[in-house]
DNA sequence: TTGTAAGCGTTATCAT
DNA sequence: ATGATAACGCTTACAA
């Protein structure tokens, strides 16, 4: 590939190249006739600004990169879009890279896009591990960093969770006014705050009905997860009264084992959800589910990290919580 | 932020900076012991090599990127996957980019990556417009192309594609074989050529049985159409015998409204998905689909261009046609 | 208003 | 085996 650059605009129109830079760059003075002139030219030959000499003497990039876990869920890419519109409005770029689960490749991925000088980073963790000390270093840096859904728990940043404790409780209480007594519940790994609110929801609405809770499991969020697990409860014959799934994928994957298995759900066992995907209204019987406002949750990361583009230095930082909604259907309702 | 250069490196251990790079490029001669020193010191000084300021002199990145339609359907995330699996083993990092089914907005993510000197682009189109100069142009200038799925009908590149006409051949054929007379044809813009090849095995399984075919509809690839679709042809009480539907996504919208408005499926409509999900076993009725092999299209298309990018210059296009299944369930299949 | 020139962090070509 | 130095394409003081 052959680029057209700057130099050759100014040989061909005889100026300086910083005139021509001037043309590009309106905060500079310059005669509006030579800017029309420089500018005709320009789009004439083809010129396209090189972003990578830009980003190497200005040291920003106009880019924001976004790391998220995993393609498999929908909930991810509907983040992305939320940010993407916001961070469109603005003139950014968004890089996206996702970290198959993880921290390594996490890691790798943060590190590559800092060393292409992303001016900011949008983040939802694989795990938690070696990849924290690692953010801390970046924030000491006062790189604008946001994270979001599966957060850190110790970095002073800027993040946009869900509020899980809540949903959490309000799932498990409903399954507990529809009767059910003994509830599996099930979530990520046990050291995301996600997890770990969830679990006090969940607690939380056991205590208040004075109900001992059940088992609890912690795994992914894949649709392989749930599956496993419930293969796993069949051939223990350990069978729940009802489930709090980690997410609609793992919820799934359980339907599917036990509808093989000839259990009925909701009769033998009630499931619900959460982070509600498009499918909860289509699968047989239809899903219950918490619903997170994923497209929101893209948009409020990207807010958050646009104020700290713009206040460069100081920046107190913020959490949101986004409310949700339990959108209660056939998996966890018996009729009588 | 503030990064270690390879210049403070050559400072502090008193050596050129030529020194110093060629401690990170094995290619030149260096004395194997202040190969080591200069790495110790710049580990322990926490340099990273900036990727920018190697861009701007070698005109490469070692960057791919990867243009997708959309992120709605768990399409594109797989196929992603599948090449990121190949590029990752020979060290390309993977940028991707999303153009919301908007062709202006996927010709802006096809120059912002050029611009950024990817080394290749991954492709799949948003449509069939302006943006093929553009393609055309770039093929000219030799940049690594290869088109996946959407793929443009004229222009010299290499492609991956899935055998659409075979298998939309024989999901009709299947419909034909359960009796179904009057079957609804649902594809992408008709400028695809994905969806000509379609038309032509949906034509040419009505040919060998000696059928009329049906009606022929254009939509995108979303749930919604399929949605408005049916409440179309419920509105104009226009209901066919069978569906071959535009993907699962648009299949299971028009589900949903065909079972709100009392319908039966399949005994009052049979539908036929295309490209499968991983839900089309889990919503009611289990979805008859056929099955697209995602992450070998990706892996397909990394192979493809790794070898533009290996003989540079000679590059003959090739176009990779993969096979798929149909995979029969209930909602094509009237027990009798 | 425009031109000159230094510099961003590398690589790569010359010398030495 | 190593050092000096000119690129890469752009921005941005500073000078004119």
């Amino acid at each position: 590939m052959k680029y057209v650059t700057i130099k050759d605009i100014a040989k061909e129109l005889n100026v300086a190249v910083s005139t021509v830079s001037r043309a590009f760059n309106d905060k500079y003075d310059i005669k509006p006739e030579t800017r029309e002139r420089i500018l005709k030219k320009a789009s004439e030959m083809g010129y396209r600004p090189n972003p990578i000499a830009r980003k190497l003497v200005q040291q920003r990039s106009y880019n924001i990169g976004i790391i998220i876990p995993e393609f498999e869920n929908s909930f991810f890419p509907q983040v992305i879009m939320g940010a993407q519109e916001i961070l469109y409005q603005h003139n950014y770029q968004v890089l996206i890279m996702q970290s198959n689960e993880s921290i390594d490749l996490e890691i790798r991925n943060a590190k590559t896009l800092v060393d292409n000088m992303v001016d900011g980073l949008i983040i939802s963790l694989s795990g938690v591990g070696n990849n924290l000390p690692y953010y801390e270093e970046l924030t000491e840096k006062k790189m604008p960093l946001v994270f979001f859904n599966r957060v850190p728990e110790n970095i002073e940043a800027s993040k946009v969770v869900f509020d899980d404790y809540k949903w959490a409780f309000f799932a498990t209480e409903h399954l507990i006014h529809q009767g059910f007594k003994d509830i599996l519940f099930i979530s990520g790994a046990d050291d995301l705050i996600l997890s770990k609110n969830r679990r006090r929801g969940y607690d939380d609405a056991h205590k208040k009905h004075r109900i001992p809770t059940g088992k609890k499991i912690n795994c992914g969020f894949s649709m392989k997860d749930g599956v496993q697990i419930a293969e796993n409860l069949i051939s223990q014959n350990n069978i729940p009264k009802a489930v709090l799934a980690a997410n609609d994928a793992c919820a799934i994957g359980m339907i599917r084992v036990f509808k093989d298995s000839g259990f009925k759900i909701p009769e033998d066992i009630a499931i619900v959800g959460f982070s509600e995907t498009k499918m909860a209204a289509h699968i047989s019987p239809t899903l219950t589910s918490v619903e997170q406002p994923t497209y929101e949750m893209g948009k409020a990361a990207a807010q958050l990290l646009l104020e700290q583009l713009q206040n460069k230095g100081i920046h107190i930082p913020q959490t949101i919580v986004l409310n949700g909604r339990l959108n209660v259907r056939e998996s966890s309702v018996v009729l009588s």
